[in-house]
DNA sequence: CATGAATGAGTGTTCATTCAT
DNA sequence: AATGAATGAACACTCATTCAT
């Protein structure tokens, strides 16, 4: 199963989606195509498990941050997320970018990015009243998934060429910061 | 011409990806298949041609805001900003999706959204630097345009239940006026 | 494979060449259409099958010819080459007009059949080196390889009324044996 | 028209014979496909016209030949019309080749060039009848008309790399001289 | 006469899926 | 469980032909 989408990856990066076929999957994953049937009821299933492979490896590593800084300051907890966001982009980015913009997604559960960052920065918030007092946390998660989303995946992918990696992303804490703490 | 993307955006809409071919296209455009072939080289020319209408839309109404608040303070530009790109998520947000999800793209010379918002920004910037002082412009517009992107998209269609759209727009705005007055 | 090609032929003897589509040669060779594409690449690969096959069909009869009379005199070889070669045109002359004249060949491998005789009577010659002396064996091979495939051709299928096969086919023999006595 | 056909040449000589479409040739013509439609009723007509066209043009050269020399001894017959014969092939021989084994045929009224010779031989040898005796005729037209058709045209394009040109001319006359006083 | 936009039947080909082995 | 030959619906696309201008 899993080299049944590691194949499937490997064929979207080397010819792109159109030459993504179940047929050549199952060459590529070097088993046959009655076993990729064996997995998956079809091909859609294959892209859906190819999303939910990705989106929850993304997940694992902001929870995993999120939880190893829950005693430590904000400026810290919200560093370490920019860097596990930028993180998240670099590591591969022409798959991402592919899965998000060529494989036809939605209708598997998943959300997006964004949406599930909202629930993280909710509880990480409700944990940290004392230090943020009691502002409206779904506004303030609201804000601060927005914004280490987007500012998280320019800084790894659309930085203009003024901006160093580190800069941007030290301009992205300290905006997050800046509005957190007015 | 115009037709045929019509058509396209009504079967992409009333039936689905999975829907559009070229046949339906030009049946539900009214002319023959022949003709969606005189003026559209193969299918995906047609995905494009319909990516660079979307997207020619929306900068035509990202531009007009900046015109129109030229010399309106920050604050109004930054408000009417927020405004017409919740709009453009609203206007069509099922179409909206589905482009940006579902149909194909890159390849045609489109940059991201949030790429083409940041020279936007670097000219509004360049524009009052008496207000905002000679800070690096790139890093301002690179920060303003990722949030304006990601906020926008947000209050249109990612917002909690408990905010308001009008609060989100709010906050929007707050947030970016924040950012640019620390 | 073999079935596809009969198929073929049936077709084009019924229909015509502008019937030959491949849906048609799938159906009346009983297979899907999938499976005619699991063993011809294309199209075009069924032409150069078919015409691969007529080829060595004749080249079979015309090598068993000249082994069954290697040790026969000259006139008996002839006169069995002669009648191989109008028997070839006579079997079914409605097919080998068809392939040479209807479907779109070379760019298979195979040269014309006067080419192809000029080897096979090249070594017919010089195994008789004794009977016709050591006359240049190239230029009796050319021209006698033209004669028999123009005349056996002719004498199938280009005869005039007054001329009965039996007699074209004895004339054959007699002008070949005249040039190389002369 | 004669543009047309010049057209249709070109395109078949340049890009093959699937590439000859009416609206390529109008195109090449530089005239529009209406206009292709007002001299040729369909497709079909090009490629008869196109034959009849080179035909026309072989055969005239024969009867000229023949003419010319109608009280010329045989033999001068003879070399003049494999000259003539040679010259048709090499004029334009892959024109020839694509014309004779791309194109469909058959259909037009065109019969065979060595069944048109057939005739012309026929003529030439009653003229002769004292220096030819009473044989018959047809059989003697039959095997000289064949010999011409393969014997040139072999000379042309068919030659062992052993044998030059004018070797290959001169045998051919040779054969039938020897074969027309046996 | 000429034009060329429009037509649409028809073609080659693909590829997700099945199922007997 | 695994195989892979076979399937055939469906698709993108072509091109001979028409006809209003």
């Amino acid at each position: 199963m899993e080299a049944i989408l590691d194949a499937a990856v490997r064929v979207l990066k080397r010819d792109g989606v159109s030459a993504i076929t179940t047929n050549r999957i199952a060459e590529i994953a070097g088993v046959s195509i009655g076993s990729v049937y064996q997995y998956f009821p079809d091909k859609r299933a294959i892209f859906i498990a190819l999303h939910r492979r990705h989106v929850e490896e993304i997940d694992r590593r902001i929870e995993q941050t999120v939880i190893a800084h829950a005693a430590a300051p904000l400026e810290a907890l919200l560093r370490a997320m920019v860097e596990a966001v930028v993180e998240a982009h670099s590591a591969d980015p022409v798959l991402h970018e592919l899965l998000s913009t060529q494989v036809p997604h939605r209708g598997d559960g998943t959300r997006e990015f964004a949406q599930r960052l909202q629930g993280v920065f909710r509880l990480a918030i409700s944990a940290r009243t004392n230090e943020l007092g009691r502002r409206r946390p779904e506004r303030l998660a609201f804000v601060l998934a927005h914004m280490l989303d987007a500012l998280g995946h320019g800084a790894a992918l659309r930085r203009p060429p003024e901006l160093s990696l580190a800069e941007a992303k030290q301009e992205a804490v300290r905006a997050m910061l800046t509005y957190l703490k007015a």
